[in-house]
DNA sequence: CTGAATCCAATAGGATACTG
DNA sequence: CAGTATCCTATTGGATTCAG
């Protein structure tokens, strides 16, 4: 990801959040974290409501959400056996300091199409 | 936000924050933003700021942020001419929006090499 | 100074098939 | 149900060079 390190943009902050946000950024993990804050546990669930995501993609996502302890996996012992994702508190938190922006999407709404990417 | 249950993420609120991310998400992006929120205006202050970016990135993500409106380009006719970019008061009001974010991203530090990307 | 053009390597991500 | 394996294409982003 960013390999901020010595001195970039003025000191604190900035590398910080822009690890963040490259993080939720990645398509659909924004949206992942969202409905687990909602109530999503089961994988099943997950893709249910994060339509379109595939299967890899959404055990990656949530794999990277787990590695950076956004949510936790548990392994529920029933037959057959269930998965859960639940967001840890820092997952609520996170979700929680995204409503803001969640607000300011809504005013504005921008077309993905309307942003031009890296080549081309 | 609605309770969890009826509709799928893709019909609410959270496409439109999911393309804000992605935009924002996208290298340095969010750092660009944000220290133009702080005053930076000319190109060169911006390569400086956002140390390690190169000038092609720059001149890419500065034109997908005046594509969708959150930064404005004005060409100031001096010798030799003056390029400047200056957040638009939707790209403060969303820089405000990334306040919390940023407690956030203060409080609980996201290892980058710690989530896993896509394939692997 | 402010970029545009080009080339190239790495990564992300869509889609399908398959498994315990 | 809850993933993994595989394949393949598109996108990203680094680095250099060129130009008004």
């Amino acid at each position: 990801m960013a390999p901020f390190g010595d001195r970039r943009i003025d000191d604190s902050a900035c590398q910080q959040i822009q690890c963040v946000l490259e993080l939720i950024g990645q398509r659909w993990t924004g949206a992942i974290l969202i409905v687990a804050a909602r109530g999503a546990r089961r994988f099943s669930e997950y893709r249910t409501m994060v339509d379109r995501v595939f299967d890899r993609l959404l055990a990656v996502r949530l794999r990277a959400l787990e590695a950076v302890h956004l949510i936790e996996r548990t392994v529920i012992p029933s037959t057959p056996v269930q998965i859960r994702y639940a967001p840890t508190s820092a997952g609520v938190e996170l979700v929680t300091a995204l409503q803001p922006l969640m607000d300011f999407a809504q005013r504005h709404v921008i077309t993905p199409t309307a942003a031009p990417r890296s080549d081309g």
